[in-house]
DNA sequence: CGCAGCATTTGGATCGATCTAAATTTTCGT
DNA sequence: ACGAAAATTTAGATCGATCCAAATGCTGCG
């Protein structure tokens, strides 16, 4: 019933039908450089199409000796599987989509390298898309995954963002797991690290070191990071019942506004013993600009930070800081999107992935003044 | 002649041919929760599935009036654009691949970043895949591409990748730009930074400061951007006639092993007045083994690097080096992938990103001992 | 008025897989 | 050896868009 259509059947690749009968040679991997189709590859096993199909889906029901003939029969003449077919059928696309606020967060790199390690166990593959921190973009980046078919999403939402945005974008209406970034009123799975108890943590030990006068920079941004580790900094201070001492926000989170908040305090003279940074990029900013004023790092004013970015144990002086293990992040939440997958009603789950401390030389406790790298 | 199939017809989403007679209220974006077709749309504008399909793709063809008509159904109804259809019909997904061989270098995601940028503006979108420098991980990446039919390839090639790994995983049957890494023998469109032309300038900067006796620091990995730096620094010094310092290669293209491979040219007593770094980061690594053998970078040996990540600015000293626009890469390989795609028979084209030398204080050129953040 | 020529719209086949229910083959107990 | 149950395979409809050739509507001109 082949190659015998109406006076239509011409196509781009030529005389596809001509070559029906199917006669190339055995073990040529893409002969004519038609791509070749399932239907193909069960004329050349000599079984029904049906069956080719159960074999790519690995399913239990074909006996071991067909499955072996028709995988044969794909590796011979190089067969390619087409998604795009199957998704249209059965709806699943094998296709997750990352949504970053911004790409160039030195974090996300490692929360995409997680993610990607795990999707591609799974053979699941993952669009991205930057945001830029911009509502509008990110919209638009949510409208494109939607019509790609994205069988789920990751998403680190833009500042700003609200739950209804997340709505519209259809975050509501497929399996989606926010990342590091919760988004107040939108009940997705979500998977981050405890930044509140790492700030806590960390500023216990400041605290534990004799410090009193303990300053915050770092964060104005509309985002639940920033609260979540305000609240860490408070409660550790609450606990020895000590009031905080400065809260400089900055512009952007970056070393070079780092740099410019702690300019901004230490010009106001008002020189605090310890300074507790949003994040390690800032703190190296913040630490520059205490260098400027001939204030040692570690010695005269402790600095700390947060995530433990490589540049940390390698800085000079070293950084205490806390893990946010953003790798672990993403690999989190990949498994966590396929289990949403796999079964969308199941209940709304949270992973919080726990800091650890890293005490090096820049909050002053460590006794060697110099060190080799990690 | 719609609604009236044979004993068949039951699918997932129950009731749809009940529903069929397409009499949701006007404004009811998504009513039953079912996915809006554009056969849907069709019937509530009143036209045929074809027409609304020529809008879609915004054909010049259909009358003003008629394109109103369908557009304020789409929007009534809520549609999405279902594009794993339309791929299997036409055989273009406006979905692109992007291969990197290691995500977390610092230059990969202003290269992903330039990428997405353009690709966004003409509703294409990336799919991305790491091959974390293993071939075998590449070749699964570039295989699951081609399942998901893409339409071209952006690759970043991972460490000893031939040209008939690239072949076999058809990058030579699809539009595909090569970044950043050349490889030898595949003849693909490539864009990249001129790692020799901006090696030479910035060796040639240090032969001009009086510098005789430079080392190079950094890089054993078989890629071409090796090779490549190293012509560049040669033809500095064959120009002048001056005898290559030491060579000493890094395991790994990092801050701790630009260190350990410092550490080691020092403590064989050998040193230069200069070292020429294989990248920042490594320039990095170098500085702290000086500074701990009480070397001041700067002053007593000058230290340059390649890339101008945002951290040279930023360091102390801050670093001369040279710029390889990781986003400009991304954007302008984007632009020449979608020309290609437009053209698959057009030339082969190369686009080389020329460098810029960022002279700072690392070089001992610059006067200013410390200076604000870029 | 008739008809060529243009602008617009349309029916129906098609892309390459999956799904369902039914057909076929094999296995096995008695 | 027979028939029922289990194991395996299959035909044909189907997913939702695009493509093509052909149909229709409209205009203007001789």
């Amino acid at each position: 019933m082949e190659g015998a259509k109406g006076p239509q059947g011409r196509r781009l690749p030529a005389a596809r039908d001509a070559a029906e009968p199917s006669d190339l040679p055995d073990e040529a991997p893409l002969a004519g450089g038609l791509r070749v189709r399932l239907k193909d590859v069960a004329a050349h096993a000599g079984v029904s199409r049906a069956t080719v199909s159960l074999v790519l889906r690995k399913s239990p029901l074909v006996k071991a000796e067909t499955r072996a003939k028709v995988e044969e029969a794909m590796a011979g003449l190089g067969y390619v599987y087409n998604r795009s077919a199957a998704n249209l059928r059965s709806g699943a696309s094998r296709t997750v989509g990352l949504v970053l606020c911004e790409i160039t967060t030195p974090n996300f790199a490692q929360l995409t390298a997680g993610i990607d390690e795990v999707l591609g166990t799974e053979g699941y593959m993952a669009f991205i898309g930057n945001a830029a921190e911009d509502a509008a973009r990110q919209r638009e980046v949510l409208v494109r995954m939607q019509e790609h078919g994205v069988d789920g999403l990751v998403v680190v939402a833009s500042e700003n963002t609200r739950a209804d945005a997340l709505e519209e974008g259809a975050c509501a209406r497929m399996p989606c797991v926010l990342a590091q970034r919760r988004v107040e009123g939108f009940p997705a799975d979500y998977v981050g690290p405890d930044y509140g108890a790492g700030m806590e943590l960390i500023t216990e030990h400041l605290i534990g070191l004799g410090h009193r006068n303990i300053a915050f920079i770092g964060g104005v941004r509309r985002i639940a990071p920033l609260a979540e580790r305000m609240a860490g900094f408070h409660r550790a201070l609450r606990r020895h019942k000590l009031k905080s001492g400065a809260v400089v926000p900055c512009a952007v989170i970056d070393r070079s506004s780092g740099y410019t908040a702690a300019r901004e305090l230490l010009a106001k003279g008002d020189i605090p013993s310890a300074i507790v940074c949003y994040n390690d990029v800032v703190a190296f900013g913040v630490m520059l600009a205490l260098d400027e004023r001939g204030l040692v790092p570690g010695r005269d004013v402790a600095v700390v930070g947060c995530d433990d970015v490589d540049e940390a144990g390698l800085h000079r002086p070293a950084l205490t800081t806390f893990t946010t293990d953003p790798r672990v992040v993403g690999r989190e939440a990949a498994r966590l999107l396929l289990r949403r997958i796999a079964h969308p009603d199941r209940p709304r789950e949270e992973i919080i992935v726990p800091p650890r401390l890293v005490i090096r030389q820049s909050c002053g406790a460590a006794n060697r003044p110099t060190g080799g790298a990690r």
